[in-house]
DNA sequence: ATGGCATTGCAACAATGA
């Protein structure tokens, strides 16, 4: 099974630069999207359909905010929205399809960017989120998303400059710590050990053009299926966000 | 330390992002 994460930074706008073009190009047999800032109403489902995606979305409660969804040409299941924690589903950040026997679940990180406010609820969306992973037990799960984390300082352009900056805090970093020792592999770096391999650059001073970016998207899967992991890889080339789609294939 | 850029809602800028 060929799996995709993609934070689309809202996607009508992604559509708009030839986000179905690629569909087309058959990338995936499940693409987890972040980030789609839309309600389903206003999404041109039937553009998607036509590529061969079923669609499945979960919007924010807020208009035009956050928001997940799963396109897949396999046949889920089940498709459940949410996590049963308040603000994350009112906030639109967690669904999860059972395909294919394997739980895949898409996740969008709060940012703790905006705010004191916005970081401590960042902190406390890390530990609903941790139990929540950790309730299913002994299920091999497939965890999708834009984790709005660098793990390590080779997942970062500046690690010395960012050290104050969320999504590089040593708190975050330790739960990122703790959630891999609870029992995931990051299947990017099972396979991989290169630098300079981001998924998101700031739209400011040419950031991307520059490649001077953070690794914040992860594909993770329970390390009970790590050797099943046939490839990972990022794709820094497919622009339609200020994120790139990442992909992993599963034997 | 600051600012820089983009999407969206909603119709002027405000909120948000990392």
């Amino acid at each position: 099974m060929r799996i995709i994460s993609y934070n689309v930074n809202g996607i009508r706008s992604a559509m708009n630069k030839g986000f179905c073009d690629w569909l087309s190009t058959n990338p995936a047999d499940v693409i987890c999207l972040q980030e789609i800032k839309a309600n389903e109403a206003d999404i041109d489902v039937s553009a998607i359909q036509a590529t061969g995606y079923q669609s499945y979305f979960f919007p924010a409660q807020k208009k035009g905010y956050s928001g997940v969804g799963i396109l897949t040409r396999l046949q889920p299941s089940e498709v459940i929205c949410g996590n049963g924690f308040e603000q994350s589903d009112f906030e639109g950040r967690v669904m999860r399809a059972m395909i294919n026997g394997i739980q895949i679940i898409c996740a969008y990180f709060p940012s703790g960017s905006s705010g004191d406010d916005r970081q401590a609820y960042k902190m406390q969306w890390l530990d609903e989120f941790h139990s929540y992973v950790a309730s299913f037990k002994n299920q091999d799960l497939v965890i999708c998303g834009d984790y709005n984390i660098c793990h390590k300082p080779i997942d970062i352009h500046d690690p010395v400059s960012n050290k104050n900056s969320s999504g590089f805090l040593p708190e975050e970093r330790a739960w990122m710590d703790k959630f891999f020792e609870l029992g995931f592999t990051d299947t990017y770096r099972h396979l991989n050990d290169a630098p300079h391999q981001y998924s998101w650059w700031s739209y400011r001073a040419g950031a991307r053009a520059r490649n001077k970016g953070w690794r914040i998207d992860y594909i993770s899967v329970s390390t009970t299926l790590a050797h099943v992991v046939q490839d990972a890889a990022i794709y820094p080339d497919i622009i339609h966000s200020d994120h790139c789609p990442i992909y992993v294939s599963l034997k």
